[in-house]
DNA sequence: ATAAATGATACTATATTAGTATTATTAAGG
DNA sequence: CCTTAATAATACTAATATAGTATCATTTAT
């Protein structure tokens, strides 16, 4: 079981190539693929749904490309991980259609989102700028 | 995303459901089933799957049924995860079909590899016996 | 106008998850 | 030994998530 999955893995490979250019550079999907030997279509529409969420700021037409939308310190991996996996529920009752019996004492459910609550605020920690 | 499957959960609310009677009481797939109000033919694979991975011991015939096969504060959650979602892998490189360009260098998953270490660390501390 | 880029959206293939169904085996008890 | 009540093994199915691919539209510099 993999925490983090491949559209993730791949916006972090991409995002971290990104960075190392200047600020504000515009970088084509053609030049991170050739570079990181992403598969291209699945790379456009990662870069897609990173531009819709703020993280890239996109320039269509010739010349075009995607530029970082701010500092790559300020993008955080919690950021990415929830645009493509979405929130990390550590601790979800997975009854279906019915009330948990021990819905307000679940100590389990408990202990899980103190584990949660930690991994959240330690991904929090990482920036793309701090890789 | 959830971190826990369903498989995972049901096991843990019939072992936690288990852990309540007697030392070494039997227990059959029905009993669960009924207080614990989960799909029974599901329910008796998990079961099925937890005395094959020595969590359980079943008997066979009648008046068989499944029993803990050692005491509750000795069965980890992770034991239980790792029955059915393998190993929680949280800094897996992701790259298909050819070698990482940085492999030796990933900051990313050996930040990611620290909060894994963390989060089975923890798991591990919680048994069945202690929720 | 053309070329070179992204945008939107639909499609497909594979894997995983969450089950159900069927038949076999086992063991207690009359 | 036969019946009954339990698990064992295994195959099957349905739904969902993951990992892509394909197509056509739109935009913009030159």
């Amino acid at each position: 079981m993999n925490f983090i999955s491949r559209d993730t893995d791949y916006a972090v490979r991409a995002l971290m190539f990104m960075a190392k250019g200047e600020k504000g550079e515009i970088i084509t999907v053609d030049e991170i693929v050739r570079r990181e030997k992403l598969p291209e279509r699945f790379l456009r529409r990662i870069l897609q749904k990173l531009a819709k969420n703020d993280i890239l700021v996109s320039y269509k037409g010739k010349d075009g490309g995607f530029s970082l939308s701010k500092d790559a310190d300020r993008i955080r991996i919690t950021d990415i991980i929830n645009i493509f996996q979405g929130h990390v529920d550590f601790a979800k009752c997975l009854l279906k259609g019915r009330k948990c019996p021990n819905t307000n004492s679940c100590s389990f459910r408990k202990k899980l989102k103190d584990i949660g609550a930690y991994v959240n605020k330690e991904l929090g920690k990482i920036t793309i700028g701090s890789l």
